[in-house]
DNA sequence: CGAAATTGACAACGACTGTTATCACACTAT
DNA sequence: ATAGTGTGATAACAGTCGTTGTCAATTTCG
């Protein structure tokens, strides 16, 4: 039943996995064209020129592709907010700018991963769940990976916990503007606003009311 | 054709907003319990006990009941935050923290609310275009209303719409994931701490860079 | 070459969709 | 009481959905 041999030159499992690619690029597709209910196992199949069989091969459900659409923007908004931040330098304010912009970097490259991040993750039941775990994580890993929260106490964390939460929150919606056009702002300004809120933000939470 | 005398008593104009409230309610239901893809002419109609006649007599389209929905939590939530912060004192501070507790306690009392608006809306086209539109508003009547900030010349008032689009995203992330169950976090201690990133955010995007 | 595997196109199934129309029954008005 | 209107249940239409299966053509391997 499962494909062993090679097959016009490339391996089987290459194969496989050049379809999976396949589907999650189309998925993300169909997402910035026809939106949510644009996406189903036919017309995804058909956009990408494959059968269902290549999909169920891959996929036991719809949902299983999205949330592995999700999650591959979601791993490389990750990694390269976390290389720029680790090449910045020492100071928190150097760092933050960093992250963001290398996340904004990574969703104005490719609108498509930024609507399916940002729209499409908000409103689909099992991928909402899916956002709210990545947000979770993504935020206790923004704490871990910033000196100036790394070092709260545990009660300190919730509430440092809500503020990440907070900054991911209106990030995302501002990104969200700034791309769809609502917003005007060059990178720049708009990564320099976004990492005021931050640093104003962090300094109200954790000094203001200590 | 259409209706004119009266039926059990209740005129025909009042049946008509009986049955078309019927649907906006039933349509808060559906979204709860079975999400976005849960929502459709039939459901909503056995839902509500009534009848796809009834459904077009009241809304053209499927989206537009949505929209009628989000409206009527939207116009709902705006009343009571600007309600709230006209009867606080002349405090900026006073006045957030009031216009965020109502707010919050609009949503709190039925999640249903929430749903609709922090998360339906996100996903759905028409839907979000209307989100986006009522989200900018929110914004600029949240500026018009805050007596630090409706004082902005033109350039800076740009960025101030910025700041109310971080905010208002950074709230609903927030209060999305305490509704969850996600944050677990008291009613006054939640309103605190949106309020303390409220005015940090503000604060620091007017002075810090202004 | 011939056998086995891989591929692509397509049909079939029941279920659901939006939308319109039809039917008998409840109620109102004259 | 009788004619006309409002109501509710239900059927019908074509279309799409997820899912599984079939069949001929292409490619690989013994």
């Amino acid at each position: 039943m499962v494909s062993t041999r090679a097959y016009r030159g490339v391996p089987a499992d290459e194969r496989r996995e050049l379809r999976r690619s396949a589907l999650i690029e189309t998925v993300l597709d169909c997402l910035r064209d026809d939106g949510l209910g644009g996406v189903s196992v036919r017309s995804v199949c058909a956009r990408s020129r494959l059968t269902p069989r290549y999909f169920y091969e891959n996929f036991d459900d719809l949902d299983q592709l999205l949330v592995a659409a999700v999650d591959s923007v979601v791993d490389e908004v990750a990694s390269a907010s976390l290389a720029a931040m680790a090449a910045a330098g020492d100071e928190t304010a150097t760092q933050v700018r960093a992250a963001i912009d290398a996340g904004y970097g990574v969703v104005v490259t490719d609108p498509r991963k930024a609507n399916a991040l940002l729209v499409a993750a908000a409103g689909h039941g099992p991928l909402r769940e899916r956002r709210h775990r990545v947000v979770t994580d993504y935020a206790d890993l923004i704490i871990d990976n910033l000196p100036a929260l790394n070092a709260l106490g545990l009660s300190e964390r919730r509430r440092a916990r809500a503020t990440a939460l907070f900054l991911m929150g209106g990030s995302a919606e501002v990104i969200e503007a700034a791309l769809s056009g609502r917003l005007r702002m060059s990178r720049a300004r708009l990564v320099d606003h976004l990492t005021t809120m931050w640093l104003g933000a962090l300094g109200a939470g954790l000094g203001g009311t200590g």
